[in-house]
DNA sequence: GATGAATGAGTTTTCATTCAT
DNA sequence: TATGAATGAAAACTCATTCAT
C-alpha cells in the first residue's frame, strides 16, 4: 500500500518536529536534570504550544525513557559489532578491542548530552526505566562474558570469573567516559589515548607502559621502570 | 565545663532519635528513591509527628545530602588508609591492594542501602550535591593518581596516564560493587573473590588466572590457557 | 500590527477573568482580612480551580499589593486634579476644596471595600507594601504642602508649618472616611455634609457654624454662640 | 488578708518577668509586625524557654491584645483628664487643649513602639481586637462630642455636627502622631509645636498664623498675609 | 494539526501550643 | 516554676496533562 506523496510529506514534517522536540528535551534534561526540567521549557525552546508536546509524546517520562532507550540501543549495537571470528593472537585481540573501543567512544562522544543524562539521571526517574537499564546491563554483561569465554578458550586471556571481568570492563569504560563527558576532566586527552589505556589495562593491567599517549603526571625524565622490574607471576 | 547529668541524658536521647530518623530515611530513600520518598513516610516509620522531623533536620534535601556525605566520608577515609610505605615488591603491592580492597568492600557492604542510594540517586537530586560528589571524585582521583605515581617510581607499575588509570580503577570497583549491592548479581560471590579479581585485574589485566575464586562460567575442565600462551609485550 | 480577531477575543476574556478574580479577592480580603483570607476562598467564589488563580496573579501577596496600588493611584489622581490657578478669594478656595473633596469622597465611597482594606490591613502585610504606602503619603504630603504654600502666598491662609498642616488635613479626611466606610458610623450623613465639615474646618476650624448640614447632636434650639463671642487673635 | 512576705516577693518576681516578656514582645511586634513575629523570638530575647511564655500569657494573640489594650487605656485616661469646668474664654480653651494635647503627645511619644504597633498592626490581627478598637474609638468620639457640645453651649465654638468634628479631631491628631512615630517625618519638630498646630487648627483652621513654631517651608521673608485679608464670615 | 487556558492533586514546611519531666 | 521536645493542623503553590476551539 503505497502512501500518497502528500501523506509522505506530512509524515516527514511530523518526524522533523518530533525530533526537534526530542532534541530540545535532551538539552533541557541535560541542563536541569529530569526532575527540574519542565515541559514548558522544552516547548518554549522549540517555539510551539504546550499542548503540541502531547501530540508527539505521551508525556515527559515517556519521552525521557525514549531518550534513554535510544542511547542504550546505540551502545548495544556498537558493542554487538564485535567480531571475534578472526582473532587468533593477542595482537588481533588488541586491535579488535581498540576498534570497538573507538567506535563506542565516538558514539558516546557524539551524543554527549544523552550520555551525561544517562549517567546522571537515568536511575532516578522511575522503576520501569530502572528495569530497562537493568536489562541493558544484563545484556551487556552477557555479551562480554561470552566474548571473554571465547577468548579464554582460545588461550587469549586467563581464566577467571567472567561475570566479574565483564563488570570490571564495563565499569572502566563507563567511568572514563563519565569523566570526560560529565565532568570534562579528560577533555584534552585524545579519544585514541583513552581507548589505548582501556585496552591495555584490559590486556595487561599495569604491567605495560602506554607510551606515546602519556601526558601530564607521567614522570618522563625519570628512569622508567623496566619490564624486567615487573615480576610476572610464574 | 561538665554538663549536667540531665543535659547529657537529653542530648543522648536527641542523638538517638536523630539516628533513628536518618536510618528510616535511608530505608525510604532506598525503597522509593529520593524524589518519590515522602517525609511523611519517614516519620511514620519512626512513629513521630511530621514536625518532629524538622527538629532534627533542615529538610528532606539536607538530610539526603547528609546521608550521601556520610557515605563519601567513609569511602575517602577507607581509601586514605592506604600505606604505600613498606611496599617494595609486586607481592607487597598485591597484599596492600587486597587489604584496602577488603576494607572498602566491607565498608560498602555494611552500608548497602547508602551505597545503593549513592549510585542510583545522588547525582539527580540537586546541583549543590553534585558539587559535593564532584569534589569526592576529584579527591579520590588525586589520591589514586599519587599512589600510582609512587608505585611507578618504585618500578612496581608501568608508566602511563595515571589520571586515566585512576578513573579506570574507580570505575572497576564501582561497577562491581553496584552489581552486588544494587542488583544483587554477585551476591553468591565471596567479597574476597571480588577483591581478588579487582586486584589481579589492576596488576595484570587478563594475563593471569584467578583460580580458586572461579565460579560458574569458568571452563574448569577445559584445558587452561597456559601463561606461555600469553604473548607478553617485549 | 493588527491582532487577529481570535487573539483579541482571547485577550478580552483573559482581562475579564482577571477582573473577576481581583474583585472576588477584594471581597474576601475585606471580609476576612489579608491573613485570614484563603486563595481557595477566592477561586471558589469565582468558580475556577486553584491553579487558575496563578495564571493571572503571581500569588496572594502580589494580588493584594495590586489592589492597594490601584487604590492609591485613584487617590493620588483625584487629589492631583486640584486647580489652584483661578483661586483668588477664600470663596474660590472653599469652592475648589469642596469640588476636590467631593470627587475624592465619591471615589472612595465608590470603592468602599478597597478603602476599608487599605485602612485596616495594608500596613500589616509586607515591608515592600509599607514602602509603597510610605511613598504614597510622602507624595500626598508634598502635594498638599505645595498647595498650602501657594495659598499662603496669595494671602488665603495664614503662615504655619505646612508639613504639619498637610498631615492634619490628611488625617481629618482619612478618619472621617474610615468612620463611614469601615465602621458605618456616618452612613446617614450626606457625603456633601461631610465634605462641608472638612472644608470649613480647614478654613476656620471651629469658628464658623455649619448650618444646614447639622444633625443629631447639634443644639438647634439653643442660642447660638455669636461670632462676637469668638475672640479672634489680633 | 495580708500576704506573706514570701508570697509577695514571689509575686514581684512574677510581675517582673511578665513585664520583661511583654516588653520584648512589643519590640518584636514592632520590628516584624504581629504576623511575622514569632513567640520563639520573644522568649529568646528574654532568655527563657518556649514553655515559660505560656506561664505568663495565654498566647501570642492574647498578649498582643493586652499590649493594645494597655495602649488604648493610656490614651483614654489621658483624654479623660480634660477639665471643662473652668473654661470660660477661648484663651482658656486654647490653654486647656494645649495642656491635654501635650499630655497625650508625651504619653504617645513615651510609648513609641506601642503607638507604632497600634497604628500599623492592630486592625489586622483578629476580629475580637477590632471590636475592642471599635469600642475605643466610640468612647473617644463620645467624649469629644460631649466636650464639643459643652463648648458650643458656652459659645466657645460654633455649632456643627459634633460627631464629624470629633472624627476630624481624632484624625488630625492620629496622623500627626503617626508621621512622627511611624515614619519619623516630624522628628525635628518640637512636640510643643505640633500641639500648637493641632490646637490652632482646631480653633481657627487656617485663619491664624502660628508664628514661632514655623519651620522650613514657611515663607518667612515674604509679606505675611494680614489678618485683615482673611474675610471672616459675618 | 495546533493552541493555550484550565485543571487539581499533592507535599513540604512552619510554628503556636502542650505537657512530661 | 521552668524546660524544650513533641505535636499536627493548615495552606500556598507547581506543573504535567487535558480538551474545547
Amino acid at each position: 500500500m503505497p502512501m500518497s506523496a502528500r501523506h509522505q510529506r506530512r509524515q516527514a514534517r511530523r518526524d522533523e518536529r518530533r525530533d526537534e522536540l526530542k532534541q530540545a528535551a535532551i538539552e533541557i534534561f541535560h541542563e536541569h536534570g529530569y526532575h527540574a526540567a519542565r515541559v514548558s521549557q522544552i516547548v518554549k525552546k522549540v517555539g510551539v504550544a504546550q499542548g503540541t508536546f502531547y501530540l508527539y509524546f505521551e508525556g515527559k517520562q515517556q519521552l525521557f525513557a525514549e531518550i534513554i532507550s535510544d542511547f542504550l540501543e546505540r551502545v548495544v549495537t556498537t558493542v554487538a559489532s564485535w567480531e571475534p571470528g578472526a582473532i587468533d593472537s593477542r595482537e588481533d585481540l588488541r586491535d579488535e578491542l581498540t576498534r570497538v573501543g573507538l567506535m563506542l567512544t565516538h558514539e558516546l562522544l557524539n551524543h554527549e548530552l544523552s550520555t551525561a543524562i544517562f549517567f546522571n539521571e537515568a536511575m532516578a526517574v522511575a522503576p520501569e526505566l530502572n528495569e530497562l537499564i537493568r536489562h541493558f546491563y544484563e545484556t551487556l554483561q552477557a555479551m562480554l562474558s561470552d566474548f571473554n569465554r571465547i577468548l579464554c578458550q582460545r588461550g587469549l586471556i586467563a581464566p577467571m570469573d567472567f561475570t566479574i571481568l565483564a563488570s570490571m570492563t564495563i565499569g572502566m569504560v563507563e567511568r572514563v567516559i563519565m569523566e570526560r563527558v560529565v565532568y570534562g576532566t579528560l577533555n584534552e586527552v585524545e579519544p585514541r589515548a583513552i581507548v589505548d589505556h582501556l585496552v591495555m589495562h584490559f590486556l595487561t593491567g599495569t604491567l605495560e607502559a602506554i607510551g606515546p599517549a602519556s601526558r601530564a603526571g607521567v614522570p618522563e625524565d625519570e628512569e622508567q621502570p623496566t619490564d624486567a622490574a615487573l615480576p610476572l607471576k610464574a
